[in-house]
DNA sequence: AGCACGCCGACT
DNA sequence: GTCGGCGTGCTC
């Protein structure tokens, strides 16, 4: 067989291989870039993709082999994916073929043309459910405003800020309509997979006669599949899913949506840790598609680029049906009994409001970002605290199984029955998770039907609709639970939000905290009264020892764009993003003085250009997990252009820096990190 | 990452 | 005498 062309391939090699290019093959058809092919790899098969770009060159002496099979009953990747991918790899610092293998289907690297022609055949049972004619109520005067801006814009992507409850998903149903009607396909991001859905369920009564299809990694391997390849066949109108559905492939793409942009979910905190909001913008660019960002409290980059004129903004600050929001309240932690402040979570006026909303037959949601029944035990006698032997952390202690358990790396124990130091019976929980929140409610509040939502309670499956259900229905009077439950459902009957004490945040190390904390109470707050009759009865509740804080303050009166203003400021006084441009590398090792030296000897290695800052290597602030040593070192740039150029040059020549660093375990890049 | 090869301890 | 520990090195 003649070997008429060479094609440059891509393969999943992680990036601490020396195979960051594209790999040389021999192939007797010019298969186009986008095929799936399987190509021998040392001593096993794998799958790749045949790339646009050339192959690096190979190293000489390498004696090129051919490409085994082609996926030739696949349509190719189209150009513009290769594009996005390229992008994201250079990007974010890793490999092309383990971003591209990454975007593609587990399901699919395994099959063969046979295999494949089957999944094909099948797909054509993939039909629109159909249903009743849709009802599309008719839009208020903001929502028309924000579609008509929003046609303007063209394909400038579009900053979508309308108050919870001002109706966005109404605004991106409209645009996703205009979308379908223009022989488009529409991308919707969501932050996580719970509210996928809800929002599925929505999408499906408005466009019964549309293939809607979902993209998480709550689906089968099959499942996944098959919407994956409807999508990229242009099968499926409507693909719904969370950040790994921004690199699906679109033969006709004409709108990407993304709801809830800030939340932190966007950014994948594992691999090639890139954000979806940053590449779905990209991508927009890319194909030349409009792209519709929406929040309530937009994250601090997305606010800045409206500011800017990059973004065209859509306000719509009101509430639909005349709701008003409700009322922020305080009670200040420094003037109830001192007792009570620091011991219970209940103080007195917050009992009162909850009793109130039990005597009216409403209801009431307490947030608490804790789970488990106490951070951490601790022996009044020899000082002993409930550590984790592996990790920098408390083990948490959870009453419902008397275990005692590490976030962190999942040790577990049961709980000692008496202190392990000294033998002392008296071990005390200290502090509260939502575990002994939910108890102390039942106590304080007899009578009252207490239900608890936290990543405990919803570990099995159809654990989380069941209790919503419950909720729903009425059958809950009080609702405890983190931020799980603060997070886009929609609770017709509560008239109370109570927010036990957030005040940990206002004084993090993380610069994102405030932003985050603000985002967390405003969506809490959006919780209550979504019911026009009720809005003027709710409220929501701070028990606070820093009530005049600005951050409570401008909560207090809803105001984004004040807290939004003020912490754009002290960013920018602060060297921070998005004023600066940061990135991470972090070190695992044996011990912290490898992890550190390894990041030395990386700092040594770099020429850092005008305009870039290389900070001292620092140990992590959990500085150790399943004992393993970590360290970072921080890199700020003046702009993304510069940490761009700098990282080009600088990351590659890490790879080579294993040699004498024996202890260490990995290391990595993080760039735009989320928290620093 | 896989999956080899490679050189030193307790077992059929 | 072998089975196997995971150190280190390569993959077009």
């Amino acid at each position: 067989m003649s070997q008429a062309c060479t094609l440059a391939v891509v393969v999943d090699a992680p990036q601490h291989s020396a195979l960051r290019e594209a790999l040389s093959y021999l192939s007797d058809t010019a298969w186009p870039a986008g095929t799936l092919v399987q190509v021998p790899l040392g001593r096993r098969m794998v799958c790749g993709i045949v790339w646009p770009a050339a192959a690096g060159d190979p190293e000489p002496g390498v004696e090129l082999r051919p490409v085994a099979a082609a996926l030739d009953t696949l349509a190719p990747l189209p150009p513009h994916w290769c594009n996005l991918v390229s992008f994201a790899a250079g990007y974010y610092q890793r490999s092309v073929g383990e971003v591209a293998l990454g975007a593609v289907p587990p399901e699919l690297r395994r099959l063969d043309n046979k295999q494949l022609a089957l999944r094909l055949k099948r797909l054509a049972r993939l039909t629109p459910p159909g249903g009743a004619a849709p009802v599309w109520p008719d839009p208020t005067p903001e929502q028309a405003a924000a579609l008509r801006a929003w046609r303007e814009a063209g394909t400038q992507p579009a900053l979508l800020f309308g108050s919870t409850g001002s109706g966005k998903t109404e605004v991106y149903l409209r645009a996703v309509a205009d979308t379908l009607a223009a022989g488009r396909q529409a991308l919707v991001l969501v932050p996580e997979i719970n509210l996928t859905p809800q929002l599925e369920q929505r999408f499906a009564e408005r466009f019964p006669d549309r293939l809607i299809v979902s993209l998480h990694s709550g689906l089968t391997p099959a499942q996944r599949l098959r919407h994956w390849l409807a999508a990229h066949l242009g099968q499926a109108d409507i693909v719904l899913g969370t950040r790994m559905a921004v690199f699906t492939p679109l033969p006709r793409p004409g709108l990407i949506v993304v709801d809830e942009e800030h939340d932190p979910s966007y950014k994948s905190q594992e691999g090639a840790r890139y954000s979806a909001r940053d590449l779905a913008v990209y991508r927009g660019r890319l194909e030349q598609c409009p792209v519709l960002l929406a929040s309530a409290t937009p994250s601090l980059e997305s606010w800045h680029q409206a500011e800017r004129g990059r973004y065209v903004r859509l306000s719509m600050p009101t509430r639909i049906g005349g709701g008003v929001l409700p009322t922020v309240k305080f009670i200040d932690l420094n003037h109830v009994p001192r007792a009570a402040a620091h011991h219970e979570a209940l103080t007195p006026p917050l009992l009162a409001a909850l009793g109130q909303r039990l005597e009216r037959g409403e209801q009431s949601l307490v947030l608490l970002n804790r789970r488990g029944y106490a951070p951490v035990l601790h022996c009044l006698e020899c000082g002993w605290k409930s550590g984790c032997p592996h990790c920098s952390a408390w083990r948490v202690f959870h009453r419902s199984d008397r275990s005692l358990r590490c976030h962190h790396c999942g040790y577990t124990e049961r709980v000692p029955r008496a202190c392990p130091d000294c033998g002392n019976a008296d071990i005390r929980p200290v502090g509260r998770g939502t575990e002994r929140l939910e108890e102390q409610l039942a106590e304080a509040l007899p009578g009252a039907r207490v239900a608890r939502i936290d990543a405990d309670t919803t570990r099995a499956k159809g654990a989380l609709e069941a209790e919503l259900g419950r909720m729903h229905a009425g059958e809950v009077d009080i609702l405890v639970g983190t931020q799980m439950v603060a997070k886009g459902h929609d609770f017709r009957g509560v008239t109370l939000v109570a927010v036990v004490n957030p005040d940990a945040a206002l004084f993090s190390s993380d610069f994102r905290a405030g932003e985050r904390l603000f985002a967390l109470l405003m969506q809490a707050a959006g919780r209550a009264g979504r019911d026009a009759a009720q809005a003027a009865r709710s409220e929501v509740l701070v028990q606070t020892w820093h009530p005049a804080h600005p951050l409570y303050q401008a909560l207090r009166t809803h105001d984004y764009e004040a807290f939004a203003a003020s912490q754009l400021a002290e960013r920018a006084m602060a060297g921070l993003p998005p004023h600066a441009h940061l990135a991470l590398v972090r070190a695992e090792g044996r011990t912290q003085e490898g992890a550190q030296a390894w990041l030395q000897a990386a700092a040594d290695l770099a020429g850092v250009p005008q305009g870039v800052t290389l900070y001292p290597p620092v140990p992590m602030s959990l500085q150790r997990v399943a004992n393993i040593e970590r360290a970072q070192m921080l890199v700020e740039a003046a702009s993304r252009p510069v940490l761009q150029r700098f990282l080009a040059d600088w990351v590659p020549a890490l790879h080579g820096l294993r040699g004498d660093h024996k202890g260490l375990v990995r290391w990595a890049v993080d760039v735009d990190p989320l928290a620093i």
